[in-house]
DNA sequence: GCACAGCCGTACCGTACGTTACGGTTCGGT
DNA sequence: ACCGAACCGTAACGTACGGTACGGCTGTGC
């Protein structure tokens, strides 16, 4: 099955300002959003939804798939791999990442595809997870494989390292706010738990080199 | 604000009959889920369902409960306290844990939750987050203190600490299975993962005492 | 035996919403 | 200036479902 990742490239300005406004309707609505509600919001008529989108489904997936297009998580960026590199680099995914699940957007459309998995043909759920967990996974993997070769973290499966570190910067957290928990941490508070989460990444996998002592954060 | 943990004490036995048909159900149909299907699955009238439960919202509730009042956790039992018997306390919660979650039901009512969050008064999420994710962390953390107190672990925060083990525990399975992916694992798997959990946290958590180098699973 | 309460099954009502249809308007091409 | 395509706004249709009403059945207290 090929998932469409959808960069929003065959869509026109205009369709790209309809799915803007459809989105931030979901964020303010919730699964209540309504045809007849985005053809208001986005001034638009609903035979203009239909012929673009082809029904609820279609404008839903719509949704999905242009929103993750304007996810951008920190690009992984071929520098040297040194240990101060590595625990900046997983620092910083760790906190792009707690920003985006955290984010109204991203638990709107967490809820709407939870929502609507195991109905339909759509399955929106394939979608975020393709755009989400998966596409973090092959963000990373390539960084944990290139700091093992450098010799400084030690596994045996990149798949299971990464899913280690997913639980250490996710936690309860998303699934809170998407149980509606007020929980969502701000900005010094991603800091630390993304710096928390990557130190306890590296004392799990991190190997003890030589003395060097320093920069443990 | 007060949750209703609701034991099901309050229900006869035909009403406790009709729970367990519309929660099995809910667990077939998803959100599609409709009193005119409960009432035709229980073999009971639409009226009565009203009458019991005041109406939908009520309905959904009192499944929620009803469910909750059937989970049970290993009980923490107060026994000594050593880093083998830590360990596998541990390593039990973590199992019960990932077996709840990741059954049926659990994925079931946790995507009524959530696609109910934020919307009307009857708030299943909160319930559902007291039961489960609170409701964990009210019994694993005397334990997690109490090997505190015996020099076993070290920590500031019960609460950081715990949800720290969440995170080990859960990683991305419960995300995963909310928005559709086939990734349950079955028993061998969860026992590994309970075990693999335990070990990381009492690595992270775990003062290393004398040389005792014995019973790290 | 009988009144009555509770419940089943079903028919019914009102509404919300997805979907379709249509008249009017804008705009680019010729 | 004219034509046609695309699109806006709105009205209309059909269905699904939450909620209500009612007739019939069963079991229990007197």
């Amino acid at each position: 099955m090929v998932i469409e990742v959808g960069d929003g490239e065959g869509l026109s300005a205009r369709q790209r300002q309809v799915l803007d406004a459809a989105l931030a309707l979901l964020v303010a609505e919730g699964d209540r959003l309504t045809m007849t509600g985005v053809a208001r919001c986005a001034n638009c008529s609903k035979e203009t939804l239909y012929k673009w989108f082809g029904g609820r489904d279609g404008l839903l997936t719509a949704i999905v798939q242009w929103q993750a297009s304007g996810v951008r998580i920190a690009p992984v960026g071929t520098g040297t791999i040194d240990r101060p590199a590595l625990a900046a680099r997983l620092e910083r995914f760790a906190a792009d990442w707690l920003a985006v699940i955290t984010s109204p957007t991203s638990v709107a459309l967490n809820r709407l595809a939870v929502g609507h998995a195991g109905t339909g043909e759509a399955d929106l759920g394939r979608t975020v997870l393709a755009n989400g967990r998966f596409a973090l996974a092959r963000r990373l993997k390539p960084v944990l494989e290139a700091a093992r070769a450098a010799g400084l973290v030690a596994f045996d499966d990149a798949e299971e390292a990464f899913r280690t570190f997913f639980g250490l910067v996710v936690r309860d957290v998303q699934i809170r706010l998407l149980l509606g928990d007020r929980a969502r941490p701000e900005g010094a508070a991603i800091a630390a738990d993304a710096a928390r989460a990557t130190t306890q990444f590296l004392a799990l996998y991190g190997v003890r080199s030589r003395p060097a002592r320093a920069g443990q954060t």
